[in-house]
RNA sequence: GGCGGCAUAGCCAAGUGGCUAAGGCAACGGUCUGCAAAACCGUUAUUCACCGGUUCGAAUCCGGUUGCCGCCUCCA
């Protein structure tokens, strides 16, 4: 194994040592719980999502925590315009938020940790950092005072001068720096607060990582990951934060991930220009959007559009036909499998082999510092090869074919399984994919079934003129026709 | 203004010094089919935004130009 993994705190790829060997430990930035999840939210827990897959598939053992900031700005203000208090506000975006990713295929994390649940730490923390010289107490509030921490901006590669000349920060007379950030707000009218040595107050947003990727994952962890706008302030303020008070490096790699764009904007709830994972999901199979995810890698940005997620369900629809020939061949040859004790003929043997090497390529472009594209790319090539044998053999049963094919389905369907791709059963993929369509068209079901049946009737009677004016009338409803041996099955392009 | 990233075929997208520039979508031709669809076979970038440089050799490294994007404020 040579895992490579880019790492922004050098800015180049870099040979991945675990710090403890055969275990690793993750931490990913959750989100601020105040809405519903949009695509680029899916994104980013894709992406990690497969990291986490690939290394347990690697045999680590991973630790991954992605936790929910509950108590925030955003919150507040939600809470009030809903006449509610902030728990009402988070519970209902915290299942949202677990539904969307459990609907996606993304594993739950090994801990999702919550801020609220992690006060005292916070101020245990915020504590240190007063004896260390690193805090001050301004009329309640606590900031982190910047210039008192050398290693500032070394995340973000950039230095405070460099972010005092062009700083945007609102003017605050209280900070002695204007790059200090607050690690704990004094609370006004109305605001969740909680007792703490400065008085009643609530939690900075960067302190609550800091505590509770320590809590979880110790003083230094293997991986810190998150989208790529949260390199500053948020991470880099982590750092000074953490390494402030412990003298030791928070993570050994940073990881972030590229954004979602749409028509080469940022997809963003401020410019409004989002989809929720809800919505897609209307529209969608789950492995569609991973698929979409995962065709690019994951630091460059991707474009969003309708047009994209199309291509892709085209794209996963050729994965799970492949699928679905594979297990109908399967089925109408049950049982007799070669098990290797005959030997192969010359073809099978060549397709086998070629199979057989899936795996080392998928793990070639994998540790590349998790290239999906390029895996995919791999995943496609094996489809082919298995369309073609199937082409060739699937009429002349032979214990060696199914041999090939229920060996080489299992690798694809492993190697699938990293990417959290191939996990449907193909004719549930087909049923659901039709039935999405369906509702989204608004299309009679009854309807489209009688056409059909009246066209089998016409071409049983070999009347192909009455059979192709119903073919004809089904595709201006976008419902396409196969006609298989037995029957005729039909889709919504 | 400061810092950073990107530019590869009609579209999406791998590739970061050296075999014929992955793969997908789309298109076209062929096989199969009553005809289609799906599947398979074949075709589609002598060229990687542009200009210059380094090198025996660059899409890949360096400099410049143009265009697009991100961060610097909450943000995955």
């Amino acid at each position: 194994m040579a895992l490579r993994v880019y790492n922004t705190l050098t800015r180049q790829k870099e040979a991945f040592q675990p710090i403890e060997p055969g275990k690793i430990g993750i931490y990913a930035c959750g989100i601020t719980v105040y809405d519903l999840c949009h695509i680029g939210h899916a994104r980013s827990a894709i992406v990690f999502d497969v990291i986490s897959k690939y290394l347990q598939y690697l045999g680590f053992e991973v630790t991954f925590i992605k936790n929910f900031t509950d108590v925030d700005d955003k919150i507040i203000d939600r809470a009030h315009a809903e006449g509610c208090d902030i728990k009402g506000i988070t519970e209902k975006y915290i299942e949202a938020h677990n539904r969307d990713m459990d609907a996606l295929g993304v594993a739950r994390p090994t801990i999702a940790p919550r801020a609220t649940e992690n006060i005292e730490g916070m101020i245990r923390l915020i504590t240190t950092l007063f004896e260390k010289g690193l805090a001050y107490d301004a009329d309640g509030d606590v900031y982190y005072a910047v210039e008192k921490f050398k290693g500032y901006g070394k995340l973000s590669g950039r230095n405070l001068e460099d972010m005092l000349a062009g700083a945007r920060v609102d003017i605050n007379e209280k900070k002695r720096n204007p790059m200090d950030f607050a690690l704990w707000k004094a609370s006004k009218e109305g605001e969740p607060w909680w007792d703490s040595p400065w008085g009643k107050g609530r939690p900075g947003w960067h302190i609550e990582c800091s505590v509770m990727s320590q809590r979880y994952l110790g003083d230094t962890f293997d991986i810190h990951g998150g989208g790529e706008d949260l390199i500053f302030p948020h991470h880099e303020n982590e750092i000074a934060q953490s390494e402030g008070a412990t003298g030791k490096p928070l993570a050994r790699y940073w990881l972030h991930n590229g954004f979602v764009r749409v028509n080469s904007e940022k997809m963003s709830k401020s410019l409004g220009n989002f989809s929720t994972i809800q919505d897609m999901l209307l529209s969608y199979h789950p492995e569609v959007l991973r698929l979409f995810v995962l065709q690019s890698h994951y630091r460059s940005p991707v474009d969003f559009s309708e047009g994209s997620l199309r291509d892709a369900r085209t794209g996963m629809d050729r994965f799970y036909t492949a699928l679905k020939t594979m297990k109908d061949t399967l089925a109408s040859h049950g049982g007799a499998i070669n098990e290797g004790k005959d030997p192969l003929t010359e073809e099978h043997r060549q397709v086998f082999e070629k199979i057989m090497t899936l795996p080392e390529r998928f793990a070639e472009a994998m540790e590349d510092d998790f290239n999906t594209a390029k895996a995919i790319g791999h995943l496609y090539d094996a489809v082919r090869i298995l369309n073609s044998f199937m082409a060739e053999w699937k009429n002349k049963p032979a214990s060696e074919t199914v041999y090939v094919l229920v060996r080489s389905r299992e690798i694809l369907l492993r190697t699938g399984a990293v990417l959290g791709l191939f996990l449907d059963d193909p004719d549930h993929y087909f049923d659901a994919d039709r039935n999405r369509e369906v509702r989204k068209k608004g299309l009679n079901v009854e309807e489209i079934e009688g056409l059909v049946e009246a066209r089998r009737l016409a071409r049983a009677q070999k009347d192909w003129k009455k059979a192709d004016e119903i073919r004809q009338a089904l595709v201006e409803k976008r419902v396409s026709l196969k006609d298989t041996s037995d029957r005729t099955v039909w889709k919504i392009e």
